[in-house]
DNA sequence: ATGGCAGATGTTATCTGA
């Protein structure tokens, strides 16, 4: 079974693209952030007549998640992180699909750092990292998927020192990032390519692309029960190379059942 | 220090992204 997580950076001006990529690769599970859409205009009929369900959880212009699963409706079971009711942000929704709890999430970007929008960004990572401790302990079979906004290790990082004043690069969300990781969870990608350089998102200035000058903040965390099906795990790279395309590339997991 | 590009909205100008 294959799970993937997708910035899509506007659902409906991606849609080409990811029409394209899901009839590819057939994904059986894709979280998807950046839709930049009203619920209203969620492109559902399109991505049911490409043989998926769907839960979204939109907002107009900004932020926005989905999850899809192939051939199945996605129950859902949550919509927003627990901590702040005054969080107006579409940024987390979870639902249950094939068996697993899928957590999909855009934690914000915190640009420029440090000042309000960090703030925020680090007071959102705290209450994911509470929240998702509390589903750690219950045991579930979990893969906590998405635009994490942030760059784990300099590793991670073409040229690390142009980034370090950036808020994906800030030794606060690193550290974040880490304390998280450390809970228990196991950074899919990392655990299949430890020590190489693999990215999955190049900004659109310079042939940034073109360049390989990118960074790794796109991540799926999978739970103590689940890290042991994981036997493959990498980004889909060719499809940053097509026309219309988000500055993030998809990144999945193979599971065996 | 700045800007390069892109998406969405709605003004052909502004905000946000990272």
């Amino acid at each position: 079974m294959r799970i993937a997580t997708y910035n899509v950076n506007g659902v409906n001006g991606r849609l080409p693209v990811l029409l394209r990529w899901l009839e590819a690769t057939s994904p059986d599970i894709v979280c998807m952030q950046e839709l930049k859409t009203s619920d209203e205009k969620f492109p559902l009929s399109a991505i049911e007549a490409a043989g998926y369900g769907a839960v979204w959880h939109g907002q107009k212009s900004y932020n926005g998640v989905a999850i899809l699963a192939r051939g199945e409706q996605p129950s859902e079971t949550r919509r927003g992180l627990p901590g702040d009711p005054d969080d107006t942000h579409s940024r987390y929704l979870e639902a249950t699909a094939h068996g697993l709890l899928v957590g999909c999430l855009y934690l914000p970007n915190g640009n420029p750092a440090p000042g309000p929008r960090f703030d925020y960004k680090m007071k959102w990572f705290e209450r994911l990292n509470s929240y998702a401790e509390t589903l750690l302990k219950s045991g579930q079979a979990v893969a906590l998927c998405g635009d994490y906004n942030a760059v784990p290790t300099e590793l991670d990082a073409y040229r690390p020192e142009r980034w370090v004043g950036d808020a994906v690069f800030f030794p606060e969300t690193r550290a974040a990032y880490r304390k998280l990781v450390e809970q228990g969870w196991t950074d899919a990608l990392r655990a299949m390519h430890p020590g190489e350089a693999i990215y999955t998102y190049w900004d659109y200035f310079r042939n940034a692309f073109g360049r390989n000058a990118g960074l790794r903040m796109d991540h799926i965390l999978l739970s103590p029960v689940v890290a042991p099906r994981l036997t493959a795990a990498n980004v889909d790279r060719e499809i940053r190379a097509l026309e219309k395309t988000s500055d993030h590339a998809p990144v999945w997991v193979e599971l065996k059942e």
